[in-house]
DNA sequence: AATAATTTTCCACTTTATTCCACTATTTTC
DNA sequence: GAAAATAGTGGAATAAAGTGGAAAATTATT
């Protein structure tokens, strides 16, 4: 069964442990997929999260959105934005659910770069999924004083 | 089994290392032949990055797309244009993947240019690849903040 | 409890990368 | 200009990596 975000973009909600097998590779939580429209494209962009140890994986849709965005907005004869544009393409990777049960490959490099032992962490994180080392993701909980304090740094609504 | 964007042109993304071999010459990674479409001639043009240390690497077609482009803004009875121009063509290479194994000979003018020594990385960049002696690839990578810092220069979306 | 669905493990197979060698063309030297 | 040296090309064999499927185990559902 599939349910769908009113504007075909899929949202995903949710925490899912999966095992890695013997060649690294991983299950794509059915959940997910289920979350995604008929037509949509199983195929998502990852990369490695800047600040945290963790990677996004983004639909390929979300991911061309994002980055014709970005692309429009360069020049690329300015030395600064080729720059910038490296370090947002680097340690990028395609993934594609195999047909049989949805297992995704992600690159070594990715995964040793968030930690990843034998389990990892798909969680929903609406217009992404944020992969973790599941010992880690449960370390990055923080308090609810801390939560509070943080949502009155942010602005107001209009 | 191969893929394509939805307008027909490649979109380059991910890393990949191979090893030169006795000769020089490097094999093209599948994953990056997979990405063209099915007509597409796997003809590409090579050009040492002006601001980097590493080489461009462009399908032809994207080539054509973009010499055109700068050429459509040229006067060629301008001293500066026509030198621009010459730079602008200075030390590009067609290479052609061969049928068997896909390899691709450099000029080694090109692979000095970049300090390669055994290793090379394939990185991917969506309407491009870039072309580094592995370690120099690693060597260029910024912080998060510094990434930060850098988009926070770019211009406001349009 | 039984059935269905999903996840995990295991193994076979295919594709891709790397090394090695033989052959052809081109340039250099005598 | 011929012989030698060098560079370039193509192919085969081996090694490594990646892919796909079956079946067992686990979890969820009726």
């Amino acid at each position: 069964m599939r349910q769908t975000d009113y504007n075909g973009m899929a949202k995903f909600i949710g925490e899912y442990t999966v095992k890695i097998d013997d060649k690294g590779r991983l299950v794509f939580p059915s959940a997910f997929k289920n979350v995604m429209s008929d037509g949509e494209e199983m195929k998502f962009v990852i990369k490695k999260d800047i600040f945290a140890d963790c990677l996004e994986m983004y639909t390929y849709a979300e991911w061309e959105k994002q980055s014709e965005d970005v692309k429009s907005r360069l020049n690329f004869f300015n030395r600064k934005h080729a720059l910038f544009w490296r370090e947002y393409m680097r340690d990028r990777a395609v993934v594609e659910p195999d047909s049989k049960i949805g297992r995704i490959s992600i690159p070594k490099k990715l995964l040793e770069a968030i930690g990843v032992n034998k389990e990892v962490v798909f969680a929903g994180s609406d217009f992404k999924i944020e992969i973790w080392a599941r010992e880690k993701y449960s370390e990055t909980v923080i308090s609810g004083e801390e939560f509070i304090a943080l949502a009155e740094t942010l602005p107001e609504n209009r």
